[in-house]
DNA sequence: TTGAAAGCGCTACCAT
DNA sequence: ATGGTAGCGCTTTCAA
């Protein structure tokens, strides 16, 4: 790789006056401009970012936290976040925490080392010390007073689910209540919990320990051998909705005719599923590109009028859910 | 963020000292490394990546260059390989090029420029001049000559998926062909199309241009029209396997009575569709730690004797394909 | 066993 | 309009 110098060389000027026409700064007559373009040009010389970063004791990248990549809800949010920041001249560097404290922590550390600009984290302690810090931060997904943050209204996702099943005739209700140390599933649980309490149909509540499919499958065994009466299910999310579903069918449970679905987060596959599944839709993809906003607003010191993003959910009707009669 | 003369001075040695307890590297007496070690964790200090990449010209940064992490096959492989580099202490740098040249040259130019110690890539164009290179390459789910790379045995894979079907008596096979410009695609489809042509029944082929349920759906739509009478299909992967088990259950053939459908993949969602897709299973995860293992071992000087890894496929068994009578 | 100092490639200040 | 040079934080000779 040609450094800075060996353009210089060829050139016949200093290392000042290349740097100069690289970051466009100060004079440089264009008679010499074209002559160290021309030898960067036949050098193929790029700048070394390392180099860069050193001096300036900044990079140009945005360090990401997610739980795991392989749980379908983040490669949305994620390309969300790639998207925008490459749009904006950053690069990506990218760990899985698996919800893991340490494993979050260690992320965090050797991204400071690395001189990231700022992060994005997906993290069940944005309190923690370890966020108190001298570089941007922020937050997705989940999130904490009113620190930099972009989430959906996990509340009023809740309160929808309840009332479009309720609206859609379930009288026996069961809601499936998420981890509960993931804030998303509790709020999500609160909002139905909140409708349910106050519009008078039957239902009882059964935890969820986790949103892996295994787990959910079990769940959804158990559900319908407590509850074998129940006639609409709002899970906590898609996942355990799709082992809902495949449960329901198992038993020969006719969806929606006997029972109604309603899932969570709208992933990619759930309108794959059969049948295709009603869902609270979170819109991930902008969620993660809002985030990626505001970290670079963050990054260019720009003033922040909103650092707390709600983002909106919406009812995505498919077909576990009936019709309502008059629309 | 404490430096190393920071921690020098309140040591009361010299820098060079400090280096040599950080990277236990020539001789320091133990009270001397104690007192130093001590400063560290006062100070809190951590070394600085960049400053250390700059000296050694190299950082401990993987790139890893993927088409489109939204895609349900590719964030298994990313997992893969981050999990096995993060063991190693590396760390991953990480852009989507969306099949696109443009950006995978810009992705791979601003990874060189950050001093990447390797890459790991899939690509369409592992032949291509920018890989041809001072750094190592891993190339990943696809291949050339004798590149180091880490692959499914595609052929193979179709072979499989064409005996399974005609196995399990299938006599109209419909064989859907993938993007031209994907390796793999094509392997499978040339493996199917030697079993079919051996083996006396009749099939047709039709093209899929691209792996997009929206495209895939359309694919579905014609076929049926195509070919009414078709009682196998061997969809180019499970995404366009899903789009066929939709059209035939709305046109309401039975699955796998009527017509069977063998999916290539095994991408999680496929065990949750309706009715369970059969398919060819690609250990992506494997995939993503072995070409991992060859880029650490790359960038360690280790010796390589196993350059090309080819991954085996298997075929999942599940209800979208008849049972075999005698087993 | 320890320290001084050069230098990795770049930017920015100060001269000229 | 251009060049010289210090210095970002670290590692590694070389000397002591």
């Amino acid at each position: 790789m040609a450094t800075i110098k060996d353009v210089a060389k060829a050139a016949k000027v200093s290392v000042a006056t290349v740097s100069r026409v690289l970051n466009d700064t100060g004079y440089v007559h264009s008679d010499t401009k074209s002559r160290v373009t021309q030898a960067m040009q036949e050098l193929n010389y790029f700048p070394n970012e390392v180099a860069r970063s050193l001096f300036k004791r900044e990079s140009r990248l945005v360090g990401l936290i997610l739980p795991d990549i392989t749980n379908p809800f983040f490669p949305q949010l994620a390309r969300g976040v790639e998207d925008e920041i490459h749009a904006n001249g950053f690069r990506l560097l990218f760990g899985n925490s698996d919800e893991d404290r340490e494993k979050e922590l260690a992320y965090l550390q050797t991204f400071k080392q690395n001189q990231v600009v700022g992060v994005i984290a997906v993290t069940n302690e944005p309190e923690s010390d370890m966020y108190k810090d001298d570089i941007p931060v922020v937050f997705l997904d989940r999130t904490v007073s009113n620190a930099p943050s972009v989430f959906a209204d996990a509340t009023t996702g809740g309160k929808i689910a309840a009332m479009e099943l309720i609206k859609r005739g379930s009288r026996q209700v069961t809601l499936l209540k998420g981890p509960a140390h993931l804030q998303t599933a509790q709020q999500r649980f609160r909002g139905a919990l909140d409708v349910l309490t106050e519009s008078g149909v039957d239902f009882h509540v059964m935890s969820t320990a986790s949103f892996s499919f295994q787990e959910a499958r079990k769940s959804a065994t158990a559900l319908f051998q407590l509850y074998p009466e129940t006639d609409g299910i709002i899970a906590s999310n898609d996942i355990v909705a799709t082992a809902v579903i495949h449960e329901a069918l198992r038993i020969g449970k006719t969806i929606p005719q006997e029972v109604q679905i309603i899932g969570f987060d709208d992933i990619p596959q759930s309108e794959l599923l059969f049948p295709p599944l009603s869902t609270i839709r979170q819109p991930a993809y902008d969620m993660g590109q809002e985030a990626a906003k505001l970290i670079i607003k963050a990054i260019q010191k720009q003033p922040i009028h909103q650092p707390v993003i709600q983002m909106p959910v919406s009812f995505i009707e498919r077909e576990t859910t009936r019709k309502v009669e008059s629309q």
